[in-house]
DNA sequence: CGAGCTTTTGAACGCAGTCAACAATTGTGG
DNA sequence: CCACAATTGTTGACTGCGTTCAAAAGCTCG
């Protein structure tokens, strides 16, 4: 059983580190977002200019800074206008387990416009630019745009497909296949966002929150990326990711990019 | 990395037993569904009627046999109108993963609605009635009545909710909380559905089924299984599960409803 | 009654966790 | 700009949870 005893240490410390930093921005940039919802819907000019005329709040968020609280209402929805966040969960024992990475574009708390309070809690992995809009315009745009309801609906449930094949991830693939099979989604996900050009990426993720999303431990995933490394597979200081055999990581990682809906689908 | 080489066996067989069989079935039952439905969002009378005017198509499937398959496009959505089915995915290795269980009154490709093909398997777990409507009208009805469409698109979020509890489950729990979970979970959701009575239901699954939905071994499972049971927490014998000390296995199983979104919150 | 699953049990193995120490890096304040 | 603190990354040794393998016993159903 899970001892809720002492303290869990090493991967499973996730205490907040920096203060949340709110700054009201003016304009806000709606344009990965947009490009998001349109990479399989297209939208038409009044849809778009409707979504141009919700009310955003702008902010911004440290790495480390909290987004939203788990079992919290925040009445709102959070755009990542520029950045990576994470939606984590604990046990009662304090182990944290990271069960999504949000990209430029995507909404994390999307969920919570019809579920009310998150489920999970939202955190800024890299220093955020975040937009935040109230559910009640929110609603009454899906309301009278039932097109834009599909589409934030898909959003959801691209989430959801995601989620999925994090289970099969963490139930079912050893180790150095699911280090392996993460980081092929991030590359992906990120040229389909248009952040990064051919076969890399920045991705400044700890080796620890890696560890808490691949349900293995922090030391363990050392060892992964280092036989990843060694193997000539990837290129990765913790901060930007270069693929250098994409055919092998994948191949080797069990990736299938079916999951991601990708409107583009050919690989690297 | 993942061996795509020799058939894997033990949890990850999971080949079809049984043929499909499919009855049409003039009156279908959706009480159970629409029960669902409203367990948040009172619908009207107008919107009640408007679901029954659906066109569902009834239809019966032995245990085992297939609802869906993955990557393939249906034109519709599935109603388990009795029994459990199953959603799953299997690694390039054949090895599956079930990533979430449906009751009666539950649709485990309501995805499909919006991402055409599903990203996973469906199959039934027991002998199931199911009833299928086409996506068209389905997507009719949700532009003509948002408020449908918003409890259809809560579903999802629900069952993305519970996806999420069960990567928090799979990552970080042992095997033994881990199982004691899933048992919390389905003896929960049942009731809420009005299919069981007090601290006990039906819950007819194999313990290589077990295992798949875990991430664990089907041999490990057993023995998990037997532990519970000789510490007096459950009795199931396959069939017909009884919780016999919610508190203490609860507790152990580190199991809080909260993702559930339960109407009514109390435990046992 | 026998074939085919599923459950159960035992023994050995191994992947990944834990513990501990140190190195490298990053951030901070004087 | 440097010294110090804190976090993160790295390495090695040991441990253990859960897997694998194998065989037998129970069910179920034609």
């Amino acid at each position: 059983m899970v001892t809720a005893g002492p303290a869990v240490q090493c991967s499973s410390d996730h205490r907040k580190r920096r203060a949340r930093t709110l700054t009201s921005v003016s304009s806000i940039d709606l344009t990965s977002f947009l490009n998001r919802l349109t990479r399989l819907h297209a939208l038409s000019g009044d849809e778009k200019a409707a979504i141009g005329r919700l009310p955003f709040q702008g902010a911004r968020i440290a790495a480390g800074g909290q987004i939203a609280r788990e079992g919290h209402r925040t009445g709102h929805c959070t755009l990542i206008v520029e950045g990576y966040a994470y939606s984590y969960k604990l046990t009662g024992g304090g182990q944290r387990q990271i069960v999504g990475l949000f990209l430029a574009g995507e909404l994390p708390d999307l969920p919570t416009l019809h579920l009310g309070a998150s489920d999970a809690g939202i955190a800024a992995l890299t220093d955020c630019r975040i937009a935040t809009v109230a559910h009640e315009p929110l609603r009454r745009l899906c309301e009278a745009q039932p097109r834009l309801a599909s589409a934030l609906w898909r959003e959801t449930l691209l989430q959801a497909s995601i989620a999925r094949e994090w289970m099969l991830n963490i139930g079912q693939r050893d180790a150095l296949a699911r280090a392996g099979h993460l980081f092929c989604e991030i590359v992906l996900r990120q040229r389909e966002a248009g952040l990064s050009a051919g076969e890399g990426c920045d991705f400044p993720i700890t080796q620890i929150a890696l560890a808490d999303a691949l349900g293995l431990s922090s030391v363990h995933i050392n060892r992964m990326v280092q036989e990843l490394r060694n193997s000539g597979l990837i290129e990765w200081d913790g901060r930007r990711l270069t693929i250098l055999d994409w055919r092998r990581l994948s191949t080797g990682a069990d990736f299938d990019p079916a999951y991601l809906r990708l409107a583009d689908a050919a690989a690297l």
